[in-house]
DNA sequence: ATGAAAGCGCTAACAC
DNA sequence: GTGTTAGCGCTTTCAT
């Protein structure tokens, strides 16, 4: 509607003077600043940021790629990040990438090479060195979520240490017969977030003198995958293990879904743990790892905010590890 | 990095023929169509949204205002609003608008008066009619999706009926002491969703000859939520309803843990529907009436962009009513 | 069917 | 401190 002229007629200054006196850039008298946001108020004036990243080459906005949005993982640093950027002035724009989608392609060629944005947030996807070299090609600043991208600023968990501590604390109440419910390893996730949890846990088991055969169930990272899972590893009494570490709290509350309806105790014939800090674990009393997804959002919000203000930090690429920790409750105990 | 002077350099026409050639406005002869693209092609160039949007003022981006992201019905409608624009080319910029929040005013008066946006989906946030003018006032269609508001285009299920259609269910089974698990009457969500299916479960049950004295219990609405209202309300066996109609598939999981951890037979002792058609509903074979968010997702995506492609539609608002339907599972039987 | 030129609304240099 | 001027990269009349 009207334009920055408008105003500008308005106060009785020039363009340049009312832009100075609106976006604090430059020197303005504190007499002329007053009149000029006055008259911007009465006519109720709004700048175009298209006009003004047309000149600037910033856009106030974000782009997130994220190929979940109703994990809760997932949602939750959604969330976060819009909160974040909002509270900072940045819009953000949504592109939702299932990791294995015909979606991908067009994503990076069309929708990100428009550069609408001044960063980008990649949460959970393991960009390939070809996406890399697209994105910093596009002079914008970049951060990953979830694990290690080669030339990338990344905030991560150290899945292995993770899933190593969660076997351990079941090592640690006496369990020998453990085994691992998790993501199949033919149908990863980014990251190969499955291999990395199996062989956390292979390790622990390995270092505790256990064998590891037939110690893993594939199943979906969700409360009825976990569900099915557990139908089939407890249906057999005989082969039923004394505790279950679930590569995700989803997948341990459908456990322990399923071994109640067997009608299975919990902790004292079953111990369960599982890993994120879901709400649910509160009402399934379950002992978990929690990542701090909220957390872990906030750190990449921040780091790309400074990397806006100080392109010298684009060089300074690192890995930086969050720390998890194992929340206990009655979920597992020692073995009878 | 390029521009299209480059391009129309390269390809040996001037920048308006380049322009009509990539954009397919206007007309172009095959053969210099053939020369722009390849050119285009060769130096990788990617049209500037921003200077493209400065002179049609079309931002070839839609805004989407929701109030929760991770609660399954928004994050469904949230991954299909997505989908659907990015097959049609839009961008979606997300504002996540807690229903109590100090932000929306912020978001109203800041970031929408910004326009970066075609056309605005608001997804469960009851707009009052400020807001509604605000947003008219900038020119850019706008659709609902949840409720009706006065002078704008909406997508909505009927909650009194469906509620009413629950109650039903539980009556034509037999039972008469029927309890609703649903949302503080209070601490509203937008739409007065709470009250439409406490509303619909009262006049089920008053036409059906019961008393709805005492009929309500409070509780978040979430699995949470339903297992704390659960333990709660099954804790006395003396006054324990035979049915529940709980008002979200969340709260009747919850209000399902709840009584197994109790003891109760399902549905044998206590039989409970819910509403949403959520994926745990399979899992506790939970009789669910569904309500379809993806459906009404794409919905709003069509009229949406068709009212972007015929500007005439603007005066068109009403309200399309989404159907619902029963799907039955084992959590419901007669009394016994 | 194509080219030349104007201008969308803003900010950044450079004068003063 | 403030005004003038020159574009940012594109689309769109208006000529031709």
């Amino acid at each position: 509607m009207s334009a920055i002229a408008d105003v500008a007629r308005l106060a009785g200054v020039a363009k340049a003077t009312a832009s100075r006196a609106l976006s604090g850039r430059g020197y303005v008298s504190d007499e002329t600043r007053q009149k000029v946001v006055a008259a911007a108020a009465l006519i109720g004036y709004v700048a175009s940021p298209n006009a003004a990243s047309l000149v600037t080459g910033r856009t106030q906005s974000v782009g997130v790629i994220i190929p979940f949005i109703s994990r809760w993982f997932f949602s939750e640093i959604l969330e976060s990040l819009e909160q974040s950027l909002l509270a900072q002035g940045y819009d953000m724009t949504l592109y939702n990438l299932p990791t294995h989608s015909v979606e991908r392609e067009r994503v990076f060629d069309f929708f990100l090479a428009r550069k609408r944005f001044d960063g980008v947030i990649s949460v959970g996807v393991e960009l390939s060195d070809d996406e890399v070299t697209q994105l910093h090609r596009l002079g914008r600043p970049l951060v990953g979520i979830g694990g290690e991208i080669p030339g990338v600023h990344t905030i991560a968990i150290d899945d292995v240490a993770t899933a190593r501590l969660a076997t351990e604390h079941l090592l640690s109440l006496g369990h020998t017969d453990i085994r691992h419910v998790g993501g199949d390893q033919i149908d990863q996730m980014d990251f190969a977030v499955h291999t990395k949890r199996l062989t956390g846990f292979n390790a622990a088991m390995r270092a505790a003198g256990h064998s590891t055969d037939d110690g893993f169930s594939a199943c979906a990272f969700t409360v009825p995958g976990g569900y099915e899972a557990g139908l089939a590893l407890f249906g057999d009494p005989r082969r039923r293990p004394t505790a279950v570490f679930a590569a995700s709290d989803e997948i341990a509350v459908g456990l322990i879904i399923a071994a109640r309806e067997l009608g299975i105790q919990i902790p004292t014939e079953l111990s369960v743990i599982g890993i994120d800090g879901h709400p649910y674990a509160e009402m399934f009393r379950l002992t978990t790892i929690e990542q701090h997804p909220r957390h872990q959002a906030r750190m990449a919000v921040d780091w790309l905010l400074s990397a806006l203000e100080q392109p010298s930090t684009v060089g300074t690429a690192q890995l930086t590890r969050v720390p998890t920790n194992l929340v206990m409750r009655s979920s597992t105990s020692a073995p009878r």
